[in-house]
DNA sequence: CAATGTACCTTGTAATGCAAGGTATCTGTT
DNA sequence: AACAGATACCTTGCATTACAAGGTACATTG
């Protein structure tokens, strides 16, 4: 259920890395992996679509030790998406929490449950 | 956007309604409307998906003016794997959180820009 | 009868994750 | 020199789950 989780938050995390620096894909893995998981085969057409919206650009640095590094940075347009997405994301949030139970230990005597006729199919 | 943060989330926001009380699908998809929206295409699919894993269990009711309506109820596999998901959810929303960028106002003077070298490609 | 609302349902498509496969560049070892 | 390992880039096929659009069936109303 995890990998359904994170359809539709993985730009906008992305987007937030590089808001913090500029970051080359292989290395926002790493750094995305400290809290959720994004595979190889994701970033790059994730990084491909977030150039194509013109929300990133691009510049090669020579590595210290192995192929140059492309590096993301974002655009003042990736900069506006990311504060739009963010704001959606918080008001999903409120929605999503809206609709769920309260945890058990408060539940217990809250839950009001209603059926109009007992009975299984 | 919004089509896929949804995904992941809609069966436990279904499975959180059955929790309050049992509903018909198209029920479900009126109900839901009031925070957000699952359309009947998808309900129906969804629906079939609980009842396959044992969540949710069905019976039927005459409608006092249409069609008989299909009940769905949560079953007690139901209700633990509805707790389940919320965790997970609570958890998902924390880390992407962690990733964000605070909003604008407190962000002024916190956010650190480094990048490894300026220039674009 | 036709139109409308209710309730059920399927199908094709779009989008975006993942796994697996691949290429290229550097360094170190044999 | 060849090879192995690490780094960095990239593509492709697949699975999953949303949505839109199409359809059927039942009751009520005009």
């Amino acid at each position: 259920m995890k990998t359904q989780l994170k359809k539709g938050t993985l730009e906008m995390c992305v987007l937030a890395l590089l808001a913090r620096a500029d970051s080359y894909a292989y290395e926002l893995v790493s750094r995305l992996a400290d809290c959720m998981e994004i595979s190889e085969g994701t970033i790059y057409p994730l990084m491909r679509r977030l150039q194509g919206e013109g929300w990133v650009s691009t510049y090669l640095v020579e590595s210290p030790s192995g192929p140059s590094r492309k590096y993301y940075a974002l655009t003042e347009a990736g900069h506006d998406s990311l504060a739009s997405m963010q704001t959606e994301w918080q008001e999903f949030v409120a929605e999503v929490n809206s609709v769920l139970v309260p945890p058990q230990g408060s539940a217990a005597g809250a839950i009001k449950r209603d059926n109009p006729q007992g009975g299984n199919k």
